[in-house]
RNA sequence: GUGGCUGUAGCUCAGUUGGUUAGAGCGCCAGGUUGUGAUCCUGGAAGUCGGGGGUUCGAAUCCCCUCAGUCACCCCA
């Protein structure tokens, strides 16, 4: 709607008001604590880097060639908004070159140029985790569960955890020929646009959702045949590890993931109950090779982002971790002349409790209408008579109560009826 | 980037086969005999009917363009 000459938020944009903005912090704030106490410290790193950082993350990754916010400065840097968090703690860690294993944790917002949709926006807040330097398979079983039990956390049933192994980097290219192999033979049952993926990235062949492709992919060789022992017993060990947990996941062959640097474990979490399309609430795997492509000694790391935005969308599809009602403890309604309420906030708020109050000496009907509306549970009000007095009077908004004490004692009368 | 659908007050929506001053509910504001809220009653403010152009005596209602939203593809969180 809105007319022409008003402004909105850019395309693909939102703007997050009350509750929706505070149940987005909260989500991150049940990250961080699951996060930090797991050992995750937190980084905060900057939303854009050198256009190269990204351009290491491959040439057929779709995010990095054709998603990209890119811009130069005046001084004549290139440099991109960051269409993800990995890139970015792994140029971190190159740079600071921090003991091992380094364990991140973030929470920031990711800019991909490309068509909105539902759960899909151009700004889009991830939370993040990685643990670079070590190649140890439970620390693979540590950072998937991490993710399963934020999902848990925030009373999420219906998520499904789909894993898979990519093997190694020598591992792919014989299980590309194959795939190549497979798709030559058929090439006119594919369809158009597979065919041009099939040129540019094979393994994303697997992944499209286009109806005439479906037998073709089905009966597609599968990666696990083609990976080293070494990655395939890796992959096992990770399982065991995760039906230690109870936490339950189906292997997923023709998992491909966007990114071109994962290897071995990948995996994805997609909300069951978001659709085909874009069910996706986070991913992640393991990038050996990553830090080495970002200028750093050969070192082994795993992580994964999970998206806010589409989390909240899987949280409203089950009823759960509602948008919070935010109140205040104490609604000041001053019929005298406005600055008894904002002496009584003040103190109020001192005391460490939160208070509210109405502005432009409205009646007392629609001061008391305002701090009915506050979600406050009590009001102090002060009129002419109790400024006379030097008392106020404390109602209790929820049961009606009233009562009249004297100024210097609100602070702790008040607490008495918030226990 | 490609295709389908949608666009009326802050929000959710009505608006007959185009015809006088565009409606409702919620919300908001003000009252209901001079101090008290979530109920009830009354009244009020608020829309260039997304924007632009066209057809017509006359368009929110028809046509074109455009913008935005939405869904699918692509891709991903």
């Amino acid at each position: 709607m809105a007319a022409g000459r008003s402004f909105r938020a850019p395309k693909g944009t939102r703007d997050l008001l009350v509750p929706e903005s505070t149940r987005a912090r909260r989500l991150v704030e049940v990250f961080a604590d699951l996060a930090e106490r797991s050992g995750f410290g937190l980084v905060v790193t900057p939303m854009f880097e050198e256009l190269d950082v990204f351009l290491r993350l491959g040439e057929a990754t779709d995010v990095v060639t054709k998603e990209m916010y890119t811009f130069e400065t005046k001084g004549g840097d290139r440099l991109a908004l960051r269409p993800e968090l990995t890139a970015s703690l792994v140029r971190a860690f190159v740079q600071h070159n921090p003991p091992t294993p380094w364990k991140a944790w973030c929470a920031g917002f990711n800019f991909r140029y490309e068509r909105p949709q539902k759960g899909r926006y151009r700004q889009f807040e991830q939370v993040d985790v990685e643990l670079i330097g070590t190649a140890d398979p439970q620390a693979d079983v540590e950072v998937v569960a991490l993710g399963w039990r934020f999902y848990e956390a925030l009373g999420l049933r219906r998520v499904a955890l789909k894993l898979n192994d990519l093997g190694d980097r020598a591992d792919r290219p014989r299980y590309l020929d194959a795939l190549r192999a497979h798709f030559a033979g058929n090439l006119d049952a594919l369809s158009e646009q597979s065919r041009l993926t099939l040129e540019k990235n094979p393994l994303r062949v697997l992944d499209s959702k286009r109806p005439e492709d479906a037998d073709l992919v089905a009966a597609a060789p599968v990666i696990g045949d083609y990976v080293s022992d070494e990655s395939a017993a890796a992959f096992v060990e990770v399982q065991v590890g995760l039906r230690a947990l109870d936490v339950p996941f189906t292997v997923t062959p023709r998992l491909v993931r966007g990114l071109d640097y994962y290897t071995r474990t990948t995996f994805e979490f997609a909300g069951v109950g978001l659709g085909a399309s874009q069910d996706a609430v986070g991913g992640g795997g393991r990038y050996d090779g990553l830090v080495e492509d970002l200028g750093g000694p050969a070192t082994p790391g795993i992580g994964f982002g999970l998206g806010v935005d589409r989390t909240l969308l899987a949280c409203d599809e089950e009823g759960v971790f509602p948008a919070p009602a935010p109140a205040v403890d104490v609604f000041v309604v001053d019929v005298v002349d406005g600055s008894h309420a904002t002496v009584l906030c003040d103190e109020l708020r001192r005391s460490g409790l939160g208070a509210d109050r109405a502005y432009e000496g409205r009646s007392m009907k629609a001061q008391m209408k305002k701090a009915g509306a506050s979600g406050a549970p009590l009001a102090v009000i002060v009129g002419p008579d109790e400024d006379a007095d030097g008392t106020v009077a404390v109602r209790d908004l929820r049961t009606a109560e009233q009562s009249t004490v004297a100024r210097g004692d609100v602070v702790e009368s008040i607490r008495k009826l918030l226990s």
